[in-house]
Formats: C-alpha cells, structure tokens, sequence
DNA sequence: CTGGGGCCTGCCCCAAGGGGAAGGTCAAGG
DNA sequence: CCTTGACCTTCCCCTTGGGGCAGGCCCCAG
C-alpha cells in the first residue's frame, strides 16, 4: 500500500493541505487512514480521482455544500449538472457583459445606443386588471393564469393600441419579498361594462391620459435583473437631460408605476420597460 | 434642499442600508449631513450619481479597496480601467467554459478531443541551457533573456528537430514561491563545445534520450494556470490508460522534468506540454 | 542526540456585508 | 399628551473557503 502524507497528497491533487483539513472536517474527502496516536492523515492514490473532481469544481466556484452532494453522482448526472451550472454562468457573464459595456459608454460620454428612449403618448383608457402580490419569479406564472383568464372570455382587441397587455409593478418586487404587481388589458371603453360584469375576480378600472418613457428590451424571457436596472438608469439618465427632475421617475414608482409592456410575437413576447409620468 | 434618509437613499442608488453604513464607515461614501444628536445619515440627490457608480462597480465585483480608488478617477480613466479589468474577467471566464468543457467531456466518458496525447522520440542531445529560480510571471522574461542571447551568439540551427526552444519546469513553480525553470536549446554535438566556451552563463549538458508523451496548446500567451492543469490531466489519463502508472508523469517531476516547447511562429511561440519518461 | 522538516490542533483574520437584538427618533393620528 | 409604527442607531454574531501563525508532536537522517 503506497500512502502518503498530506502534503504529498495535496501536490498531487491541486489542494492545499489547509483545504484537504477542512474537507475532512466537514466529511467531504477523508484520509484513507488516520494515526490514532499522532493524528496524521493518510491518503491513498485512488482517492487522487474525488481530490482532483472536488479541486475542478472549487475552481468553477461551486460550494462546497453542492460538491458533497455533487461527488456522489454518476458521471452522466453530474455531467448533467454541470452544463446546467455552466448555463447559468454563461447568463451572469453575458449580463455583466451587457452592464460593463453600458458604463463604458456612458463614462465616454456616449449615450448607451442598446437603450434608446422613446416617448409614446397613451390617453385615457379602461383596462382590464389582475393584481396581486407576487414574487419575480410568479410574475410570469401569473401573466400567464391572466392570459388563460382572457383567452377564456374571447376579450376583443382594442384597435391602434401598441402592445396587447402589460403589467405595472406598483412597488419594490425583488427576489426574496414580494411586491404588487398588476397585470392590464386596453378594452373597449363601449364594451368594458359589459365585460367587467361578466368576468370576476378581474378589475376594471380607467387609467388616466399620460406619457410614458420607455426603452424597448427584446424578449422578455432573455432579461436578467441586471438588465432592467440598466434600462432604469437609461430612463434616469434620459429623465435628467429632459429637466424632468428625479422624482417621477423614481423607483418606488409614483402613482403610474413603472410598467413592462408585451407584444406576443409568434417567437414570443418581446416587451418593453416603461415609466409614466403626468404632462 | 431636499435631503433624504439612508432608506430612501438606499432604494434610490440599489444599496442596502447596511451597505451604506459600511461605505460610511470606511469613508468610500459619506453622508452628507450626521445629526450629532441622533447620529442620523441624510444624503442629497447629487450624491446619487457616485452611490450608482459604486453599485454598478460592486455588481461587477470589483473590491471596494479598488472602488475607493476608481471614484476618484476621471471618466475616460475609468473606463480604460474598466476594459482592462472586463478583458482579464472574459480571460477567466473562457478559461472556466474550457475547463467546464473538458470536464463533461471528461464525465461522458470521451476522451477530451482539445487536448489529444500524442508520443515522440527525443534523442540523447547536447542542449545549451540557461536556469534559474523564478516565478510563472518571470519565466517568460527569463525565456527572452535567453533568446537574446542565443542571437547574440548566432546560433546555428539544428536539422530535424521539432520546437526550436524548450523550457523545463524542474519543480513546483507557483504564483507565490519561485521555482526551477530551464531554458534549453538543442546545439550540434560536434560544435557543442566550441559555442560552450564562448557563450559565458550559459551551460551545456547531455540530455538522455527519452520519450515525450505531450499535447499541443496553441499560442503560449493565450494560456492561463488552468489550461496547463487541463493539459496535466490529460497527460495523466493517458499515462494510467498506457499502464505507465502515476508515478512518470507526476508533478513535482522526475528526473526529467515538465517541459515546455516553443515552435516560434511569426505570429507569436506555438507551444506544447510535455512530459518526459525514460523508455 | 540533535536538527530539520512534516504534521497536528487551535486561534485569529480576510471580504462584504446579512440578520437580528436592543434601543433611540420622528411624524402622524387619536 | 400618548401611542403607534416606521425609521434609524450601534453592537454582535454569522457566512465561505480557506491563509497565517503559534505551540507542540512526530519521525528520520546524520
């Protein structure tokens, strides 16, 4: 049997004898054998394979914590793993990617060109709503239980009106604490009455004349929050070069809310992010 | 004036209050105004446009040592700062995907077709050498010292052989603590001698003939530390499929070193990695 | 028998805050 | 005037994955 100590075995594997200790410690890798007297660490040559898998995925910053479930996989499931961590990766990079370019821009002076500000005028009109306090995550899932619920009610569209339906985010929805988020439909002023009788649980009720400034941001599915903060600062930055002041484009939104707009386009809905303010 | 307190402010740049407090603290962000009394932070707007900086820096994980300094800079030096820093974050961020590639690869049982293991024969050869303790940084100047001296000398080519110049690793050579680093270059035996006396600091020596188990990397500066582990690994899983055991191939090396071998291209050195055995 | 190097445990330290306790402040409403 | 709730303060402990050091054992070679 050729074992050998820990500093040996660390060389071998690409850990430090720091890292092989706490490994230990927390059961991830234990020495083949321990001297009971002395307290060294013995390791054997066929445990080089779980060293050196622990020792890639540290480098890929995997936790710990994930490792020691990780390491007990098959080759396929790990595998598996692996490219969906890497898919993930691949998202953070591409989006700090997108932040890094933004700020250079915009320390050379250049305005960002991938966010151009649009105004458009929206006058008063009825919509349809679904409002509830939800997670990011849910705001998706209950767009889609609001599309069910118009699908069902065969809602005729509004003509001339740009974007078939969006939602208002009426305060702070981040990851770890919900947030009022309200989900609209133009209707027909003439027919809204009628419908509003007929479907409950939906609201009714009449959004007043205003403009929006908006930046348009390609599908929605490909936003990452990274992305709708910089279509933020885009507004803001737009807001202070027109002399319209912070305030009412400030998040927490003012009585309008900031509002992401869809257009269901067959490849899916491409949206836009938006902020009302009064004229 | 319109001031505002740490939570107000908080939302308005996407800053935790706690984060706020230590930015204060460690003098990165200072509050405008401190009620004596209360101890009380009150920001104003104009402070709003610093705070953004820093949150979109931290977003890109930049230390805050290294923020407290960046602040300070202008706009274009800072963006140049920014590139530099972007370009080192997509260096790593490639070295992961190939790692992560290599990896599955690895798992799904194919053999990883990035780095094929390929054998040659190395006959016994006079080879002039110039070693020296240095870290990895330090190695490629060592290797342009070495060259220089090699055209001073003008020396003459050796027929047949592949990869003008090699670099032999004799030990752990790491970021922190140097190690033995050779530079070689093979010479005729008949005029070995004869260059050897007139080439003062450089040595000649005989190396043994051996075989070079070695896979092909591409352009030396495009490298980082976690290639040349890829290219170990590699080396690795084809010493213990050869049956050639562990021991040949480990690192710190034998007797005969890790190698490195430089074609130099016009458009930079081509390298391999290489290990050597003895028959 | 005496180095020197390898190894042990235990303690404190890092970044960049998060979480929560315990308590002070502020403005509005009853 | 009092209370209530939101907001703010400081203080302390916790996180990850170890690094560095102190003090002490162990083991082998000269």
């Amino acid at each position: 049997m050729d074992e050998m100590g820990i500093g040996e075995f660390a060389r071998r594997s690409r850990l430090s004898p720091k890292a092989l200790r706490l490994y230990d410690e927390i059961g991830l890798l234990a020495p083949a054998r321990v001297e009971s007297a002395s307290g060294y660490r013995h390791y054997t040559p066929d445990q080089l394979e779980r060293a050196r898998l622990i020792a890639s995925l540290r480098r890929l910053d995997v936790p710990l914590a994930d490792i020691a479930g990780l390491v007990e996989l098959d080759g396929a499931a790990l595998a598996e793993w692996l490219a969906e961590h890497w898919r993930v990766a691949e998202d953070e990079h591409a989006s700090r990617r997108r932040l890094v370019g933004a700020l250079i821009d915009e320390l050379n002076g250049r305005r960002s060109d991938m966010y151009e500000v649009k105004v458009r005028e929206v006058p008063a009109r009825s919509v349809l709503t679904l409002k509830r306090h939800v997670t990011p995550a849910q705001a998706w899932d209950l767009g889609k239980e609001f599309l069910a619920r118009l699908r069902d009610a065969r809602l005729p569209r509004v003509e001339g009106e740009a974007g078939d339906v969006f939602a208002v985010y009426w305060g702070e929805v981040t990851e770890d604490s919900d947030g009022p988020v309200e989900w609209c439909r133009p209707v027909p002023d003439s027919e809204a009455e009628a419908l509003a009788a007929g479907l409950n649980d939906l609201t009714l009720r009449v959004e007043p004349a205003h403009r929006e400034a908006y930046v348009e941001m390609g599908p929605y599915e490909d936003q990452r929050a990274e992305d709708w903060a910089l279509a933020d600062q885009a507004l803001r930055a737009w807001a202070s070069q027109e002399h319209l002041g912070d305030a009412p484009l400030s998040i927490p939104p003012d009585e309008l809310g900031v509002r992401i707009t869809y257009a269901f386009a067959p490849e899916g809905p491409e949206c836009d992010f938006a902020v009302a303010y009064a004229e």
